[in-house]
DNA sequence: AATCTCAGCTTACAACTGTACGCTAATTTA
DNA sequence: TAAATTAGCGTACAGTTGTAAGCTGAGATT
């Protein structure tokens, strides 16, 4: 193996590592740096040679999150397409997303309201990017005005995201009643909003 | 001053110093006992003649929020009586809140997907008392079924707890834009869960 | 073949953590 | 007044942290 593919290799346990290392107990600013490095297997001065610090491998952590958060919007269209109700479709898309990626939704939630600015900012980008790709959704769809759209969208991207860290805490039955209350509730968004008068 | 009086100053002086530490760098699990102790000004090991460990302050801390956020409701409520839309007020109350304050409701907020099992189900436990007030309120002013109600009112909370976490990192005007964002999301709920058929 | 580069290591250190132990001084109780 | 209680303190210790310094050995370059 040329040191190349190497040292991508290792970066890549580091990565894999710290988002082992996030799962309920711990935020991003939680794990040590010694921590990462003992999961992935290297000594802690090893770090340095991937990463400026912890920090420079958050971001990238947050880079990856947001990364699925669009792969997950992709995958939610191509099963609308081939039918099945919009809100439907999306809502049971997401909840498959979390159960099958919970630290990565769990880290976006996390450092939302987290200690960093830095990453609160980073994860901020990243749902706008998704209350944004929605909006144009829902502008084609439904041929309403931008303003309209973006507050629908805005309105039910964090009515879903509040509904997945309600659902991340809950076993299986209850997860189904969560999307199906969250289901309901995109439904009186999307009604009101359209007979809605400025 | 009795000894009694005295402890009881000194146990209101650690929850004063610890709520000064939870400013936007700081999230409960992240302040040490030390740290604590120090901004109260007492030494470390006598925190322990106040509480078991930092865990009893934390939850201490959350039942303070929680009061807190109960007395929001009424000054809602209150502000609502004497005239003026049901909206607006509560939002403009809302804003108003977490300005004056702010670390209260970053307790809040940061806790309810923090790392500590205890913490989040403590949050959850107040944020669920808020909608049930919330719901019996929507029940008796619009006379809807319970049902209903419930999943508009839970709608409503998470629409302005959301909002309010932005707007906890926006600036005065920001803040009014927010404001005035989340109140058309709100009557957009308002609206599709009054025309909604199950 | 000789040289350079550099990923990963070991060692080291100062700073911080929670908390065990025992003392003091002042209030409370008997 | 004598005895008991207790809020708060100082000292101490083992464990953790980030990271500085310098070495090694193997891949890359010439």
């Amino acid at each position: 193996m040329s040191r190349q593919e190497q040292k991508l290799k290792t970066r890549q346990n580091i990565i894999n590592a710290a988002f082992t290392l996030l799962d309920e107990n711990r935020s991003l600013s939680a794990v040590s740096l010694r921590e990462v490095s003992r999961a992935a297997g290297i000594a802690p001065t090893s770090f340095y040679r991937h990463f400026k610090d912890i920090d420079e491998l958050g971001l990238t952590l947050v880079d990856e999150a947001g990364l699925a958060l669009r792969q997950l919007m992709r995958q939610a269209r191509r099963r609308i397409a081939t039918g099945g109700g919009v809100i439907d479709t999306s809502v049971d898309t997401f909840m498959e997303f979390i159960t099958a990626n919970t630290n990565v939704f769990r880290l976006l939630l996390r450092e939302h309201t987290g200690t960093s600015a830095a990453y609160r900012t980073a994860v901020l980008r990243e749902i706008q990017h998704f209350i944004e790709e929605l909006t144009d959704y829902i502008i084609e769809r439904q041929s309403v005005d931008h303003q309209l759209a973006s507050l629908q969208a805005e309105a039910m991207v964090r009515l879903v995201f509040s509904a997945g860290a309600e659902a991340l805490e809950a076993d299986v039955p209850l997860r189904k009643a969560i999307g199906s209350r969250v289901k309901s509730q995109l439904r009186f968004v999307q009604l009101g909003a359209s007979i809605y008068k400025g």
